[in-house]
DNA sequence: GGTGATTTGTACTTGCTGGTTCAATTTAGT
DNA sequence: ACTAAATTGAACCAGCAAGTACAAATCACC
């Protein structure tokens, strides 16, 4: 932790800490946080391992730094996809399902995938990290849903209804079908695989939640 | 369960494969597959450690035996929850809350969020367990299931649809809010919560796909 | 009681990995 | 060019756990 944010004293060369983190993240995601070893992240970095221990103090910060730097940049994206919703066109089916379709090729990527995987898979070691994850990608996800749901009602195109537990419903209907069909991860789904489920998602979430005329 | 099954040869004692078997899980679901030491696992047993190698040839095949014997129990009470739909009652909407309700329960199992912390934890180092744990369970719950809602829309308690999607659409609205709410199994939910989720999945399933007098 | 197979305890080898040390080298800024 | 900081490569230590060897003890069965 020589220079962390300031950037007054300039590193010797250039900054390393960015590679040595993202490094960190992509073998991490490859091995798992036990079979990671330092001087695999430090080869992927391009960096000698003491380097490593220079930036970050030891290979649980490393963990911790990785996963919240892509946190960060995971959520950024979904709330991205949810404020297309801030705008719904004259057809609500489609925007409902265009916003659906890419929260679903979000889940999908390699990078929140590997997310997802490597918080469930330290769940035992690093507890609370599944809240620090869960709470800055589901949680405030749902609530930025649940906002524009609210919104949605109140102009009746939705009908009147408790908007947390429909966007709670809305994204299970969303994500699950498609963790059950990627095999977690595993198979990469079809783009015409993804399209179908976020149609029939949105069908089925209408049918229980929108306006007599959007049913 | 001393002998376990046929086993005419019996052992030079009691048969000490299914103590083994049984402590490797609870140690597996404690530490994490990397973490346990076989050490622990025969302790757990009450057994010496080279009995342990006597009996599973090394740590892998432990793990892979461990979990398979778990998932064909927990697929076998998840079946026969989902069985109670071949006699639904006259209150469709309260069978299916029962059956909602307790599938929540066992998905909130010890033995059941381990089962899929351990396999979805394990990914990268054994790829194969994802689709041998998922296709016992997921899928066979939503084939079992989808089953029972092909006879419902047959004798009119459900409007005509593909009884595969709305399986996994049920199954979604079910465990999706419970794997949030309880933070992946982090936290332990209330009966009440529960309950609450039953109801509120079950109720939008009927919205969407419920007779028109069962809406 | 005898016999053969199994179990047990202990100790050992082996291999890997986190983390450190240190002298030599390179770099940035002046 | 000079200095101070950063980087590098290599070696090194410590700890931990998988898997094995082996002699002593124990059990099942006759």
């Amino acid at each position: 932790m020589t220079t962390s944010a300031g950037r007054t004293a300039s590193r010797g060369r250039i900054d390393k800490r960015q590679a040595i983190l993202d490094a960190a993240f992509i073998v991490f995601a490859r091995r798992g946080y036990a079979q990671a070893c330092v001087q695999e992240i430090a080869e992927e970095a391009g960096v000698a391992k003491p380097t490593v221990y220079n930036h970050l103090n030891d290979k649980e910060t490393l963990f911790r730094h990785a996963l919240t730097a892509v946190t960060d940049a995971v959520l950024a994206e979904n709330l991205s996809v949810v404020e297309r919703l801030r705008n719904p066109g004259p057809d609500l089916r489609a925007t409902l399902e265009d916003v659906a379709y890419r929260l679903i090729r979000m889940c999908c990527t390699k990078r929140s995938r590997s997310l997802r995987w490597l918080t469930y898979a330290q769940v035992a070691r690093f507890p609370d990290l599944i809240d620090l994850v869960l709470s800055r990608t589901s949680d405030q996800l749902c609530e930025a849903l649940a906002d524009r749901l609210a919104r949605l009602s109140l102009s009746g195109h939705l009908r009147a209804c408790d908007p947390a537990t429909a966007a709670e419903q809305l994204l299970a209907l969303i994500t699950g079908p498609m963790e059950g069909r990627s095999r977690l991860g595993t198979r990469t789904a079809s783009t015409a695989e993804m399209h179908a489920v976020a149609t029939v998602a949105v069908d089925t979430f209408l049918r229980a939640y929108g306006a007599p005329e959007n049913r």
